[in-house]
DNA sequence: CAACGTCGTGGGAGCGATCCCATGCAACCT
DNA sequence: AGGTTGCATGGGATCGCTCCCACGACGTTG
């Protein structure tokens, strides 16, 4: 513990100390079975005794695994950190990997570096595979990794039809499940407002949102429809676009809830009583959403589950490198609070 | 570029292309001033025509170098994504790394690897330095880390006393920046909701307060203080209790803007006009500051800053280990808005 | 013109692990 | 008793790089 151990001892002193040799060491640390119960005490009280730790890039350079895996992040949606759901992906991913004893490495990827220097990086000689978090529409990254031989998952989609591996939430049932949830507590003039139309979620929950529709019998009606970009600013200008078009509306469902948060703001001050005249539902579950006034009723999704998913999903392919790639959709469930 | 590079070149096989022998090679990487403009330009050409990417492996066993430093999170502290002030921490940590081209490898310690697992991982052997972000109090997690003789820097202190390299702003100055302020506009019964007390970031902004109140001639009064916990819940809580107690009260400095944006929460709704009958001033210049209402004037620090300060501090210590340690205090500005 | 730097160069040694092969030994079978 | 199997073992070769030393060619000096 408290040796000085300005050099740290190498396997060769491990062996020596313990009285075996070099091979039967590295079988001890390496779990192999076919050790004698002696020579594993030995080594075992050895590596105690020196304070051993194995010197990864040695082991890299020999076995040609880094058991490192990057974690990269578009600067352009540099949000990613300051959100908690994507904070929730990040410490899911941060869980699974330390379990499979994977080392995280995080890119954030500069524009300026994006040409070449990163698609260098995304090498079987620094890393064993590659999560992408929130790209855009038209980045070519996956299949430019993908064409160097390394596994890829992405975490949400950058098309509705997205190639390859990825895990997302399922939003088109969550918001669908919202809808039946408005539809159910009697409502018939059920407003949205709909997240950016650039974007997959956007797209997706908005999707969602009228298939809800549709299966009630309710027609849908563009004048019920506003959009956003995710923001509370956004949420409470949709809001006053609404209430000014269709004073007659009785419930929202926003795309997050952010926005519904922006909405509940703007209803509150036009005097509208929630849920009495108006039901809000919103979408994330995020922290805020029990402490608005009301408290909200919103679409659960687990952003911690979505990181652990991307890890095991990239584990699998890791591990089978010719399987085709399976995407993961996750479960999302209605939690119901007094804005409904 | 479109080769199909089933194995990666080797240096051997770059110099041989080039004509050269390996050490040659290996110089023109390494940017030697002994090589022949010649030999140079033939290596540069068979790096381009081969992809050639050096294998950091091998050169880290090589060299005890691992060109990598790890960004240490504490999971109790986890809420540090999530938060726009530590997202902009990481994303200035994130490009100052890159530009000195060293890898961050992110470490989410789990209360349960924190026994020595962590430890284990925090030699020369897998990073050149590390950085700290967030710890509580009584963590000793410096101390056995600089004892393994890697350099540290902390984001933010643990206690008043903080040994060792840290990058904190300067909080007490803050504090006093908007006390003046708030006197400069001739308040004179000025109330806190200060941060826990617990933390130190609460502890010296608490004390800025209090100096600029002295420096001003006002006495402090124990009535006028209120402790939160940093959250918007907590404030507006704060102050329903400042305004039963101290009615007369004409200014309010919150200890961060997400305590003040909930003190505008109550004071609009008690009728108190902002910045009327009480100006309010926060901490942080959060993103949220500036779409409250009114807008809010807050005390401005750079969060981007602070993680390329503590990437230049580690740095130097990387370079210079035996130098003693330069803490650093970042200045920080007030931005005057509407609320005061 | 011999002696001596200087400069660019090639290639050996070695970093610390893993993997594999050869070996020794005990146990089991005929 | 002799042969065969099986298991635990030690140590050589190897991964790809950097460092260092030795060497030849050239220019400078006494």
């Amino acid at each position: 513990m408290s040796r000085t151990a300005r050099t740290r001892p190498t396997l060769e002193e491990v062996a020596a100390a313990a009285g075996v040799g070099r091979g039967t060491a590295s079988r001890v640390i390496n779990g192999s079975a076919q050790v004698s119960e002696r020579a594993r005490q030995a080594v075992e009280d050895a590596i105690a005794e020196l304070g051993y730790v194995p010197n990864p890039a040695a082991r890299t350079l020999k076995t040609q695994r880094t058991d490192a895996v990057a974690l990269v992040i578009a600067e352009s949606e540099e949000r990613v950190f300051g959100e908690p759901f994507f904070a929730g992906v990040i410490r899911g991913i941060g869980t699974a990997l330390s379990q499979a004893r994977l080392q995280l490495v995080l890119l954030l990827a500069h524009t300026a570096q994006r040409g070449g220097q990163l698609d260098d990086y995304l090498t079987r000689q620094h890393v064993d595979g590659v999560l992408l978090l929130s790209l855009h529409d038209d980045d070519t990254l996956p299949e430019r990794i993908r064409a160097r031989g390394l596994p890829v998952v992405l975490g949400g989609r950058a098309t509705e039809h997205q190639q390859g591996a990825f895990v997302d939430a399922d939003n088109a049932m969550g918001a669908r499940l919202a809808v039946d949830h408005l539809v159910a507590r009697g409502r018939s003039r059920i407003a949205t407002i709909a997240g950016p139309a650039d974007m997959v979620v956007g797209r997706t929950r908005h999707q969602g949102y009228l298939d809800g529709l549709r299966a009630a019998g309710l027609a849908a009606d563009a004048s019920l429809v506003e959009h956003g970009d995710f923001s509370l600013d956004s949420g409470e200008a949709a809001m006053h676009q609404l209430l000014a078009r269709r004073p007659d509306l009785d419930a929202v469902f926003a795309a997050n809830d952010l926005m519904a948060a922006g909405a509940l703001h703007v209803l509150r001050e036009a005097g509208r009583a929630v849920p009495g005249d108006v039901s809000v539902v919103g979408f994330d579950d995020a922290p805020l959403a029990a402490s608005t006034h009301p408290p909200l009723t919103t679409v659960h999704q687990s952003p911690d589950l979505m990181g652990r998913e991307m890890v095991a999903l990239l584990l699998d392919s890791m591990a089978h490198p010719d399987a085709p790639a399976t995407p993961r959709l996750l479960e999302t469930r209605l939690v119901v609070r007094a804005s409904s």
